[in-house]
Formats: C-alpha cells, structure tokens, sequence
DNA sequence: ACATACGTAACCTATATGGTTACAATCAGC
DNA sequence: GCTGATTGTAACCATATAGGTTACGTATGT
C-alpha cells in the first residue's frame, strides 16, 4: 500500500489534459455530450467538484473506461483532503494488537 | 476489470462480522473507541450510513488497517447502486472510437 | 466589432452527514 | 418477573454538497 506523499492528482485534471485538449473539445460541447451542465463540468475541471459514481458512469461511456478509473481518482484525492484538513481521526486509539490479529 | 453481477458487500456488514463480533465488542463501545455518536456507527453497520473519508481514517486507526480498505467497499458499493438506481447515464453516447484510440 | 467559450456568482431544490435526545424493543442475569 | 444493558431509529437541528438555471464579466479568435 502506498501512503500519498502529495496531493494526489484531481481527476479534473485528467479530464482536461488526457482528453478534452487532445480531443480538441470544448467544457460545453462535453458538457452536451455528459448530459450535465457546464457548471457541473466546470467545477470538476477545476478541482472544485467531485466526480460522483453517476459522474463517473458518464464518463466511462464517454471516454470507454472503466468508472473505478475516476471513482479511485476522485478517492485518493477526498483521503488526502482528509487526511490533512482535519487531525481528529488520529486521536481514535487502536484496538490491542493480540485482540485483533490473535488466531485463536 | 470485474463488473459486479450483484450488489457488493457494505463496508457494515465487514465491521460487524470481522471485527465487533469476533472481538466482542459493542456497538456502543466501539463508537466511542471511534469518536463518533453511536448512530453514526449503528447507520453503517445497518447499511444505511456511508464509510466516508473520516470515518475510513477512524476504522483504519482503530483496526489497523489501511483506509482504502473500507473506502474501496463503500466505493464499490455506491457505484453498484448508481448503476442501478437510475439509467440516465446510459443514455451518454461515447466518443468515437476512431477518435479516442488513435496515436498519432 | 462580433461570436464563442469560459469561470463563477446568485439563487433554488433535494439530499446527506453527524450530533443530541428520547423511546420502544430485545435480551441476559438474577 | 424485574432490572440493566444494548440497540435501532425517530425527531430535530445545523451544516454541507450536488446539480440545475440564469446572468455577468472576461478572454480569445475571426
């Protein structure tokens, strides 16, 4: 398991560069073709939305592939958000270790 | 990549059976080992909460595991429900294949 | 100058998360 | 049978998110 030293890459991004520019499509022409609104799109593209699981069912038919492909983007991305915006979590002390990986 | 035939497990159903059973531990206990109010942890466990980011910190921390774990099974999940609640995204026409599969 | 594309604010609606409190139901032990 | 512990959940609240429409200022290309 990798632990995310950086911030991991938004799938807007991916988006964008892997696709739209080298497709040469416009945010309202892929917009249409989503069936979403260019606000919706927008937002993903720039890092202020999040790819929903419909999101990312658009999208794999779309682009034709799988939607874990943007759900995992979108869900390294929402972990180190957390990770980092809030230190709560780490005050959850871990069960004894001979309680959870005893064999008996 | 597996397409789900059907519903996958919930993130709950892995809590209560691998770990709050096996281990003995309430429900009660184990929300206030997490830091979250008990109907938090009772909704999940019910399948009717979701494992957000936070809470896969929290679970990570007190099982030692890693977060990932229990946001790929809520993932996994959420994306079989958007796959079958509603078919609108279906109705997305992909992009030719011509144009997304060429290496010029 | 004009049309196109874009980001985004404002506004609305629907839904989700999580907390507290309270209540009824279940069950174990005495 | 009584008691206490545990649980699911309703009711209520505050906050946040997703997504739509409309409209505006701006930038870019022709």
């Amino acid at each position: 398991m990798k632990k995310m030293k950086r911030q991991p890459t938004h799938p807007g991004n991916i988006i964008k560069k892997d696709y739209l520019e080298p497709l040469s499509l416009t945010i309202t022409e892929m917009a249409t073709t989503l069936g979403v609104s260019r606000k919706t799109l927008s937002k993903i593209l720039n890092e202020r939305g999040t790819v929903t699981p419909d999101m990312a069912l658009r999208l794999s038919r779309a682009f034709d592939t799988t939607p874990d492909l943007w759900l995992n983007l979108q869900k390294n991305y929402d972990l180190w958000q957390a990770e980092h915006s809030s230190k709560e979590w780490l005050r959850v002390k871990p069960l004894a270790k001979q309680l959870l990986h005893s064999n008996i």
